[in-house]
Parts: C-alpha cells; structure tokens; sequence
DNA sequence: TAGTGGTCTAGACCACATA
DNA sequence: ATGTGGTCTAGACCACTAC
C-alpha cells in the first residue's frame, strides 16, 4: 500500500505546507505537522509517511526532512523506530500519567503516585473576567467553571476550580454534569487539541478557602489554605485550561515536576 | 590570533575526545563540550572554536560539528551568532535571575519578580542521614546544613533549609558564616561545577514548622506550614543541592515555573 | 530481501557581524 | 572584505525491522 501513503503524504503537503513562508523549510515542515497532529489529520498512533516520501512529497531534501523529524522526536510529538517507521506519538495517555495532583505517598523508593478519582460538585458559565482571562479568555469570552473533588488514595480530598473556554470544549458545557467523570474530562479536552497536555505553568499563592471548599475538602476554616494554580498548554502553545488546586495540609508529598529554566 | 584559537581547540580534543567509544560522534562532541563546560575548560561567556576548527581538530565533518553545537543552544549551554561565533551561556546571572523564590507581587501585568534578600543563621556538618541522602549523600558523606532566611521585598519572610555534600563544596564549610552572603553562595556552586543551576525538581508537603522557623520567619506555630522543597541540578545531571522553604501564608504568587512532561 | 530510520560527508549558497 | 554561523543538498553507508 505504498501508494496510499504517499497519497497521503501529499494530501498533507496540499493542506498544511505553506503558500509563501519566511521560515526554513525544516521549521516549516516541523510546524506543518505540529498543527496536522493538532487538527487530528494523523490520529495519535498513526503512522506518518516515511523520509523518502517526504522528499517526494514536498521540496526537502532527505537531511531537512530528517532534522525537522528529529525536532519532533525531541518534543515527544512523534516517535521513531529504525526499520518501522514514525509514528505519532500517544499522548492520550494522560489518564495514567497527569501532569498534576501526582501524589507521592508517604515513603516509596522509588517513588511512586497515588491513585486519583474525581467527581464533579458544580458547573456555571461565567462571563465576568478573572485571572484566567489573560490565558484562555483574552477577549472575555464566556467560560466555563467546573468545581471537582480530587480524592487522593481515598485519603486525601483536594477541592479543584476549573477554567475553560466555553465556545472550545462544547462538551464541558452540553453534557449532564454527571457525565463528567475523570475519563471524559480527558477525551474533551484531547477532542479539541487532538493532544493531552504538553506542559504546565505553574504557581502557588495562599487564601482563605471558601465555603464550597471548606465543605466538601479536607481544607479548614479560618486558616490560608494553599492554593497550587496550574495553566496547562498544548503543543502548539495555546493555553487550554486554568486550573486552582486548594490543597489541605497532609503528610503526603505533592510532585511537582521539573521546572527548567525561564 | 587564529593560531590561538586552533591550538585551544586541538587541546580540547586532546584532554576530551573519548580514546573509543559507541556513541555517534555528534553525540561525542556534544559530551565532550559539557563535559568541559561543567570542568571550566571554557569560562562562561568564553568564545568557542568556530565550526571550521572543530572541523580541523576532531574526526567530525561540519554537518556533524553543526549537529552537536545545535543540541548545546537546544539545552541553553551555548549560544551561538551569526557573524559573531559561538560562546558557552553566561549561566551565572542565577542571582538576576534565579530558579526558586521567585514572587509575583499582588498585581503585576506582565508577571515582574520581587527583589530578595538573604541572611544567613546557621550552619553544622550533618553525618546522620535524612531525605537528602539519596540526592545529595548516596554513600552518606557528612553534608552541610545552612539555614536562611530570605526576605521577599522586604515583606515576607520565609525560612531556607539547605544542604549540599560537605567534601563537594568546602567554602560552605570552611569560610566564616558572615561571608557566606547571598552572591557567595551562588559563586562556591560554580566554582564547583562551573555552571549555575540547570534545572530543579520541585515537590510540596506540608509540616508542623521547627521552633527556628517560627522565631525567624512568618510562619506561624501550630499551623501546618507548606515546605516547597527543591533539588537542584547541574549540567551533567548531578545534584547539587538539596533545600527546603518554609513558605508562609501571603498574598504574594509565587512562580514555580514550567514543568514539561515527566 | 526490501525498506526503514540513523549517521556522516563534502560542498554549496546565503545572511549577518566585524573590522 | 573576510569570516562567522544557518540552511540545504545529494549521496553514501550502516543497523535494524518486517516480510
């Protein structure tokens, strides 16, 4: 089926190469595939068309081709294998591994992350501003506003706010809020971006914890709770999601990845 | 002074270059370089040897030498010019611009950092193992423990906790406490590893704050204080330090920065 | 055995900085 | 005007995978 897949591969080149472009022509093909994966024009898993065929297909050399391929091994957007191919790489694995809420247990070496369910309190629409307009809302679009309870090993209860853009994840909005289950949330979001989370901005402040908060998480009255604020991006840098973890104080360690410079 | 320039590069190949090795030799030239970056062969802000001399003093072809010196920019270690040449990252500007305490202030638009200061309280050899052992003392070498306060815009206060191997580090030891200031600190780091942090690993936990911390910092007694804790590593993957903040309630951000992907 | 990606080369042209 | 890095090419050889 060799035929196909460089059909393919010029129906790529047909819709995503650029008319005219100031970049170089790896950085064009780089962020061609970049938005195709985006878009969903290859599925997570798939496999793409090989260098030769986009030598064939668009006006790179085998070297270019190979760089701007290498480029996306090394964002972890794709895969390669000597003697298979590229593949798209599966990033819908988000559900085992999230970037956030990755608890750490008492004592485990190495470590290892608790497991983590979730269940949803309450949705609104909002359409005054707020600190996440400057990430997901810059226009002041409507978003919409989750409040979920994260349990941690069933031993810890973390109260979360979450901020979407409402128009970009219709689901968040239509669907029953008894649908909005842990697993879902994930598949939405990836409907959208076709990818998971790519990497996360993070921040931590105190507050006090309001009523909502105090009812349905181990956080108390009266005392600043500490407030973990995460703003997720996807491959293509767009913002999708702010989100306010009010952490109650636990013996347990809170992952917090690697943070590299600036 | 051309003939200079070759020279140091043939030296570098001389003390550098692997005897026999498996790794693609882009691979090879890329060790070699951080290798010597981290041993202060090439100071920071020192010009390197133009892609034509590497060319003339290794096995490597340009595309090669290219190859290598890209990765380096990729990972911040270089950076390169047109016309100009290739010279290591100034990774020593960390007291400008450093990787923790870094705080937003109320209401900053775009995000500014606020001034910090130090002064330092403590200091004692800890041979007893603890949390820091399998970072810092995997074999249990003596550590050095210094204990700060740092002073966010002269308005917070928050208690430093932090250790690094005793033997890596002697100025820590050895100078009096009094000149262990905040711009020394940075410096001994360096003259260890020649570079400044490259990246932290970064979690959250939470504990009944020591007696030390109350009297010395905005923490208060009886509440659970959040303790950011941070291991911070070189170039070469080592840890350097490891360190614990004692962050009091305030309305102050704090930016923990971007965490990618596992 | 055929096809894949991984490495490496030699050479070309260009944009930019410096003197 | 010279030298620098940035891009791009055409082609070679190899290691590995799949058939």
């Amino acid at each position: 089926m060799k035929t196909f897949s460089l059909d393919r591969a010029n129906e790529f080149v047909r819709r995503y190469w650029p008319p005219e472009s100031s970049y170089p022509k790896h950085e064009q093909l780089r962020r061609a595939l970049t938005e195709s994966i985006v878009e969903g024009f290859w599925a997570p898993g798939a496999r793409l068309p090989t260098e030769s065929e986009f030598v064939a297909s668009t006006p790179c050399s085998l070297g270019t081709v190979q760089r701007a391929l290498r480029e996306l091994v090394s964002q972890g957007i794709i895969e390669r294998r000597r003697g298979s191919g590229s593949v798209v790489a599966d990033l819908n694995a988000p559900t085992e591994m999230p970037l956030h809420m990755r608890y750490l247990g008492d004592d485990a070496d190495p470590p290892a992350h608790l497991p983590r369910y979730t269940r949803v309190l309450a949705r609104r629409i909002v359409n005054e501003p707020g600190p996440w307009s400057r990430y997901i809302a810059p226009d002041n679009q409507p978003v919409v506003r989750i409040d979920r309870v994260f349990s941690i090993d069933r031993r810890l209860e973390v109260y979360s706010v979450f901020y979407a853009d409402a128009a970009q994840f219709p689901e968040l909005v239509e669907l029953p809020v008894e649908a909005l289950g842990n697993r879902n949330f994930k598949v939405f979001m990836a409907r959208r971006y076709h990818t998971a989370v790519h990497r996360v901005k993070q921040a931590l402040r105190f507050e006090q914890p309001p009523d909502e908060v105090v009812r349905n998480s181990d956080c108390e009255a009266g005392i600043p709770a500490a407030v973990l604020n995460v703003v997720g991006y996807a491959l293509n840098e767009a913002a999708m999601y702010y989100q306010d973890f009010y952490l109650p104080p636990s013996s347990m360690v809170l992952d917090l990845g690697v943070a590299v410079r600036s």
